[in-house]
DNA sequence: GCGGTGACGGTCG
DNA sequence: CCGACCGCCACCG
């Protein structure tokens, strides 16, 4: 991995931190606000690198359906367990309302 | 270097 | 609501 691209994720990472807790942004939300349009993919790729611990909030990201992402599995459900503890409603299928609680800049 | 894969997404039908 | 297509790109065999 160059140089450039840790530094895009560093951005993605700053992105996602900023998210207030119960609130959710999609892939493609992160990758707009930090200056990378088209880039969901490597928001996904970029979280995965996350150690565990980490204060990113990842769990927060969801895709543009509003749907956890993740195969089901373990990953599946502690996503689902992290956002279901902090007040969020999720559907066992892992579906919130995006609508309701997307994650706006400036109405921070 | 090439082709396939995947925590993605907008557009169309 | 669903699937097909296409664009995107790091990583892997």
């Amino acid at each position: 991995m160059d140089a450039a691209t840790r530094e895009r994720f560093e951005e993605f990472y700053a992105v996602v931190r900023r998210i207030p807790r119960g609130q959710v942004a999609t892939y493609g939300q992160v990758a707009e606000l930090a200056g990378y349009p088209g880039r969901a993919r490597q928001v996904g790729r970029a979280l995965g690198l996350l150690p565990p611990g980490s204060d990113v909030p990842w769990f927060r990201i969801l895709n543009a359906a509003g749907v956890i992402s993740l195969p089901r599995g373990d990953g599946f459900e502690r996503q689902r367990d992290a956002l279901r503890a902090e007040g969020i409603d999720v559907t066992d299928e892992g579906r919130v309302r995006l609508r309701h609680i997307r994650f706006l800049p400036g109405s921070e």
